[in-house]
RNA sequence: GUGGCCGUAGCUCAGUCGGUUAGAGCGCCGGGUUGUGGUCCCGGAGGUCGGGGGUUCGACUCCCCUCGGUCACCCCA
């Protein structure tokens, strides 16, 4: 193969139109729905000072390996960090900021961890998310998960699953890590290395282990629900009660861990059945009622989730869901006498708030209908030396079998606008997938 | 960071026990007599067989290294 000088680095690629199309709309299906939900739009950095990661947890990966460090040219120069995950920055912002609370924001955007790539799994990867802060009351709960469960509906997803669980407030998990430990120490012998490991540093994620070997102790492990207090056995049943109010299913998972330290109380995660990969979680979060004062700022309570874009969108093709745009392109100049009639045309078509296109370098005009046909565009505009002389326009409408007819350039615009109105878009065409049509 | 599998045209792949000018389909470009796409027919461009080293008279084919892809572990969206 003929190399190019450079590709895009490992765990990152180009997504291209329409994909690149259809990505921005989830984005948008998304931001429709916290908006109307109350949540306002955060926009923060992609880099911070590191400690506001550092916070996640030192026995965590994401934070002691994954991340991608550099230093800036200040003197001293600063220590900075993409960002891992969205919800550290957004306590950060909530601690240097003081807004009103409850504080409600969305957000979407890039974020990066240096792991090696599989399915569904990037170094550089798009979340979106949205974070409560400062309220505690088992309803914000509520409104969050909910706001997951309907957007994945209103993706047309059907096989997501939601799993919750509780971890506790401090004391009920300091009790049950207690406990935890005990008992693993006790069967320390028939964990996997990697357990034993894990087991020094965080026993809670031990419940998390997949390997094989460890699955008998952890069935039998004491459960996080049998050492809840009063307080957080109360504010989860609350949520279940809110959960079952609104008709939104979910499953009691009393092992479910999650990744990142910060978690207390409600933690939750929606799984796709759809993916047979490894990484099927297409989202998930919790309450981190700790994290704003960790971060310097006044105890604020937070809950809030991140759902994974690229992971979500693997599910919807497996699923068959959330299909490609129609094309944007719905008029298509063709003009075999030089091109300025395109380009008047065109513009014209664009002014109407209609989607046009044409070709250039002065092609024949069998090579410019096929253009025309790939853009996907329902009407044709030929323009030839006839159509010149006469100041008209030939318009052709696109559907197999459709006919065609000539009017002035001036009744153009409306003309070709009544035939888009009376006709049904054509599905954009990915280059890579002409072939496949019919 | 660890391991499995894989790297031949833009894409998906074939290439017989190592043996002359490396193939197909699709895509792309052009043509099929008068200005018309999607079907059909014809033609064309496009490959230092990921890169480097080695074995050999000879390597796309065998060996080593390296880079990349992919999947899994770890971890996580």
């Amino acid at each position: 193969m003929a190399q190019p000088l450079f590709r895009a680095p490992v765990g990152t690629r180009d997504i291209l139109a329409p994909e690149s199309a259809r990505r921005r709309r989830l984005v948008r299906v998304f931001a429709d729905l916290a908006e109307r939900s109350g949540f306002g739009l955060l926009e923060s950095p992609v880099f911070e000072d590191v400690g506001v990661f550092q916070r996640l947890g030192e026995a965590n990966d994401v934070v002691t390996k994954e991340l991608f460090e550099f230093f800036d040219k200040g003197e001293p120069p600063r220590h900075l960090a993409l960002r891992p995950e969205l919800t550290a920055g957004v306590c950060r912002a909530f601690a240097e900021h003081r807004p009103v609370s409850p504080w409600k924001i969305w957000y979407s955007g890039p974020q990066f961890r240096y792991e090696r790539p599989q399915a569904g799994r990037y170094r550089q990867f798009e979340q979106v998310g949205v974070e409560t802060l400062g309220t505690d009351d088992p309803h914000a709960d509520v409104e969050v998960i909910s706001l997951g469960v309907r957007f994945y509906a209103a993706l047309g997803l059907t096989r997501v699953r939601l799993l919750v669980n509780s971890l506790g407030d401090s004391d009920s998990r300091s009790a049950y890590d207690a406990a935890l430990t005990g008992y693993l120490q006790s069967r320390r012998g028939e964990l996997s290395e990697q357990s034993r490991v894990t087991l020094e540093r965080n026993p809670l994620r031990v419940l998390d282990s997949k390997r094989p070997q460890d699955q008998p102790v952890i069935a039998e492990a004491p459960l996080m629900v049998d050492f809840l207090s009063g307080a957080s056995a109360e504010h989860f049943a609350s949520v279940r009660a809110g959960l079952d109010s609104l008709d939104a299913a979910y499953e009691i998972s009393p092992r479910l861990v999650r990744g990142l330290d910060y978690y207390t109380r409600t933690t939750f995660e929606f799984v796709a059945d759809a993916l047979d990969t490894a990484q099927n979680a297409v989202g998930g979060g919790g309450r981190y009622d700790g994290l704003v004062e960790d971060l310097g700022g006044p105890p604020t309570p937070g809950i809030g989730f991140a759902l994974g874009v690229d992971r979500i969108l693997l599910a919807c093709d497996a699923e068959g869901a959330f299909a490609g745009d129609p094309a944007p392109v719905q008029v298509f100049v063709v003009d075999t006498v030089g091109g300025q009639s395109a380009a008047v045309l065109c513009d014209w078509l664009r002014q109407a708030g209609l989607g046009a296109d044409r070709a250039f370098d002065g092609r024949s005009m069998k090579a410019q209908m096929k253009r025309a046909d790939r853009s996907g565009a329902v009407v044709a505009v030929i323009v030839g030396p006839d159509e010149q002389a006469q100041g008209t326009a030939t318009v052709r409408d696109m559907r197999p079998g459709g006919d065609q007819h000539t009017v002035p350039t001036s009744e153009l615009v409306a003309e070709v606008s009544r035939l888009i109105a009376a006709a049904q878009p054509r599905p954009a065409i990915p280059q890579h997938r002409r072939q496949d049509r019919d």
